[in-house]
RNA sequence: GCGAAUAUAGCUCAGUUGGUUAGAGCGCCGGGUUGUGGUUCCGGAGGUCGUGGGUUCAAUUCCCAUUAUUCGCCCCA
């Protein structure tokens, strides 16, 4: 007989207080740049019918990496991989009473059925900021300006990453038009092209040869190779160049400097997985060596509300994961050192001062300080070892000649700096670390 | 789904050329002295060596399977 096992489920992560406490550091941040640019807070079910992913998201996150089951009236439903199909599940059900521009996000968790490596977890938690009926480059380039914000609100700076940008109909044109490929052979271009990085030149070329076949290849290569060399949009073929899609293209960029985001490059290898994409695609990229790889991305996507049955409704996304944004500050050393939501902690001294002791945690509490009571009766140096492991900022001690003089020892455990301070005092200097932490507290928001 | 590496105390790891009671550091718990910890003294608990099977007189050690973790591929962000 095996006895159970207190490890959890594969791909899953237990969050003790201490990494709670990182997760709702990031989840304040981003809840707060959401806010400040307009965009509120919605949420949606955990369950879907399985076809919401089956009909857009690609065939492989639909089949192979859902969590899906038959439910006991006989229905295919999946734990939600992604939020995009159920954000437009719901614009599409209130599509006439909805205000547009429509500027949502949430904050959610998802589960894939993945092989779990870093930065890849089976249940991960992402933030999802969408924008609907919104037409042409403003949108995006305010969904995009918000993606360098959510960097730079943890104290990232322009050289630590760069946001990678194309778009699909610049890629449709490039494999129909410019490069002549059918639909099957595009299709096996945009992996090649996916993969690009990860493989060496020669495979590259091996690769394209076997899908342009004998008769096109020489052609196709040096087409490809004009397309690789252009090391800006000016560069482009001219036959590119003058497309509308690359026009749609240069307005995003004339947009984003303007906006101030100054680390935005054209890549006409960036393809994205996704097939609900339909104009711009964008990836916010991490330059560190230790962590070279794409932070989050988004995209324009506006077919995904008509499927619903409604008429079409234009919308651009993104998504930011917590692993990734994690790992990020991590690598860049941008993660401060997180105390406990409680503030204070009483350790009580002597034997007949619990009492006492207990009323002063009530008045604490009743002024809104976070208060915790050390009730175990032991001796001073345990009480206060047990402070420290909690990451509490500040301790009261409590003995007799406290309680008779109103006047309390109270430390800073960060510091080690200690004074006698009156309760009113005790209060505001709470308060006032409070408010230099911000970003700690849920509070503030609810 | 594929490939590789790893699995010994809460953590980081030693060790056993197959042999009786399996080790260290840190951590944890208790006690002494202190109205003050992160840098005192003394003591203690905790491991069927990931799990199941095989070979052997004998397996933590060798073999097979399995599970988990890590890295990579596929995929994706």
């Amino acid at each position: 007989m095996s006895t159970l096992s207190p490890q959890s489920y594969k791909g899953t992560r237990d969050y003790y207080p201490e990494d709670k406490r990182i997760q709702n550091f990031i989840f304040n941040n981003w809840k707060r740049v959401s806010m400040r640019f307009g965009y509120e807070e919605y949420g949606a079910p955990l369950l879907e019918p399985l076809d919401v992913y089956a009909a857009k998201s690609g065939q492989e996150l639909a089949n192979e990496q859902t969590y899906s089951f038959t439910d006991r009236g006989g229905r295919t439903v999946a734990i939600r991989p992604e939020m995009t199909p159920s954000i437009s599940r719901m614009v599409a059900a209130r599509r006439q009473e909805m205000a547009y521009p429509a500027r949502l996000f949430s904050i959610a968790n998802f589960m894939r059925y993945e092989r779990p490596q870093r930065g890849r977890e089976r249940e991960f938690w992402q933030l999802n900021v969408d924008i609907f009926g919104a037409e042409g480059a403003l949108p995006e380039s305010e969904i995009i300006a918000m993606g360098a914000e959510f960097l730079k609100v943890f104290g990232a700076t322009d050289d630590m990453y760069v946001i990678r940008i194309n778009n699909r109909k610049v890629i449709n044109y490039m494999m129909a038009q410019y490069l002549g490929l059918d639909a099957i052979q595009a299709q096996l271009m945009i992996k090649l092209f996916d993969r690009k990085n990860k493989i060496s030149n020669e495979e590259f070329r091996d690769q394209a040869i076997d899908i342009f076949g004998e008769s096109m290849a020489s052609s196709g290569l040096a087409k490809i190779s004009a397309l690789l060399s252009a090391k800006s949009m000016a560069e482009l073929p001219g036959e590119i160049r003058e497309s509308s899609a690359v026009k749609e293209v240069q307005e995003l960029f004339t947009l984003l400097e303007r906006a101030g985001v100054k680390n935005a490059m054209f890549d006409i290898t960036l393809m994205r997985g996704l097939d609900y994409y339909t104009g711009t695609v964008f990836e916010f990229f991490d330059l560190h060596p230790d962590n070279n790889r794409s932070l989050f991305g988004g995209g324009r996507y506006d077919g995904l509300v008509g499927l619903f049955g409604a008429e079409q409704i234009s919308a651009v996304g993104m998504a930011p994961g917590l692993t990734m944004t994690e790992l990020f500050l991590q690598t860049h050393n941008l993660l401060p050192k997180l105390s406990s939501t409680t503030e204070v902690y009483i350790v009580v001294l002597g034997e007949d001062t619990l009492k006492g002791a207990m009323a002063v945690a009530a008045n604490l509490r009743n002024e809104g300080v976070n208060t915790e009571l050390d009730i175990t009766g032991r001796k001073l140096d345990k009480q206060l070892k047990t402070a420290i492991k909690k990451d509490i900022p500040y301790i009261i001690f409590i003995g007799e000649d406290e309680l008779k003089s109103e006047v309390y020892s109270f430390k800073d455990t960060v510091s080690s700096e200690e004074q006698k301070l009156s309760f009113e005092r005790i209060i505001s200097t709470v308060k006032d670390r409070r408010h230099a932490h911000v970003d700690d507290f849920d509070d503030l928001f609810e």
